[in-house]
DNA sequence: GCCAAGTTTGACGATCCGTCAGGTTTAGTG
DNA sequence: CACTAAACCTGACGGATCGTCAAACTTGGC
């Protein structure tokens, strides 16, 4: 029994992956209390002991399962990243990536706030809290950077006390509070109707970005250009295979 | 027996605060998960059969920590929001009562995500939990107030697609973002030295709400007036309490 | 002194977490 | 093919916690 072989390793990653699914399954059905570690053994083929020889406990499945989301959104970042547009045009790309990740993967808002609230993170393993650190720094240096070639090629200029990291950390905020009230309400306000106010918060969120960016003076603003157009062009290009699957209706521009 | 008593009844109350000092410095102490009932009941002189009669739950005892820490939020706001000024510049005032808030309750960034995040309020009695929904409106209204105002009065003006609710929102989130980093960090970003960071967030919270409001046009703009001054001015007069005993250096204008 | 209403108690059943001794499978060997 | 040792998996169990409720206790009017 030498070579641990590369099947046996690669059944433990499915396996894992399989947990995970049953367990987002789970979340998502029953909440995070309702997330049980008997529950999610009797879901799968596995015994409780197989489960923990993957996971360190409760918390470290939460970890592993937002790292996961993670991953994807970093993808949807890097998407709209590496698009070749100016800086601005290209942080509103990415804050549409934002929102299409939002819409795409939504059960990252119900996974999220359990995680970033609570004190999960003090009892998951380091080596996944670590992982799952660096999936998220990936996510905010994707604006970071964007940021700073604005700064780079002067359609971005601050003032005084003004950094960069500010920026970001504003744009950021609004970004992790619009999820958070999405989920949680900020009380009961806006809570009228399910559906009909997450999609308030969302356009909430872009007009507030855009506003936000106009403050710093981020050039072209919001005013000298266009990005109601460059949003719609993107579903239509980069972002039309999530765009349709969501059923996004792209203004047809002429049907022939 | 017949008078179910004042005196009872205060006495309750009274046991009820005493409940969540203990409750709180539980938590400040252990945290979420080393608040026990057990625990809380043998910190008192009472049993948990009568924890149980103030209390639906564990969840209960959050929301009701965390209520009780809202109502003093909301004495924040009002003193600010009923300051005699132009809305921009109450607004202002308002931003630095929040800052004061955090800063003289820190335990509330304990709470607040515990109980944002997790399914706290589902378990939480729906009395608790409608109380709680009313101090936070009854913020979440300060501030909307002062933006009606500002409309009212010419200052702001919206165009096409905004309102004066989603630009609350973009506060209102900006500040639960900055709130939720502060305790989960964003990934270990800006986690190099505790304090400092604090301090950097709190920062960044008031110069991007400051570009917010000027990117909506919401005069007077920063450039436009010393909006620093009147945040010192404010530290001199209607906050210096909190000033003082935060121990605030308010620039003395001219020690005579 | 006595009783009934009101109040408090803490032992208990139920649930869940995380462990680990022991059973089962696997893959190499003669 | 039989055998063996390592790798793998299991599920019963100890410990902790939640929330309940029947019984004990306190109060205050008569």
């Amino acid at each position: 029994m030498t070579p641990i072989s590369d099947r046996k390793r690669r059944e433990i990653a499915e396996r894992e992956e399989l947990f995970l699914d049953l367990a987002l399954h789970i979340v998502l059905e029953q909440g995070y209390v309702g997330l049980t570690m008997d529950k999610l053994a009797g879901a799968t083929e596995y015994s409780k002991g197989t489960l923990y020889l993957h996971f360190k406990n409760k918390e470290d499945v939460i970890c592993a399962l937002l790292r996961r989301l993670q991953i994807l959104r970093l993808g949807f970042f890097g998407r709209a990243s590496s698009l070749d547009l100016p800086p601005r045009q290209r942080i509103t790309a990415l804050g549409l990536a934002a929102e299409l990740f939002v819409l795409t993967y939504p059960e990252n808002a119900r996974i999220e706030p359990i995680l970033k609230a609570s004190s999960i993170r003090e009892k998951a393993s380091k080596e996944r809290s670590d992982a799952l650190d660096e999936v998220e720094m990936g996510c905010f240096n994707s604006v970071m950077e964007i940021a700073q070639s604005g700064l780079a090629s002067g359609e971005l200029n601050l003032q005084d006390g003004d950094s960069a990291e500010a920026l970001v950390i504003g744009l950021w905020a609004m970004h992790v509070g619009v999820g958070l009230i999405a989920t949680a309400g900020c009380g009961p306000c806006l809570a009228e109707d399910e559906a009909s106010s997450q999609a308030f918060l969302q356009e909430a969120l872009y007009t507030n970005g855009a506003r936000l960016l106009d403050g710093y003076g981020w050039l072209p603003l919001a005013k000298d250009f266009d990005y109601p157009a460059l949003r719609q062009e993107l579903l239509r290009t980069e972002f039309s295979k999530e765009a349709q699957s969501l059923g996004l209706q792209s203004s047809p521009t002429q049907p022939r």
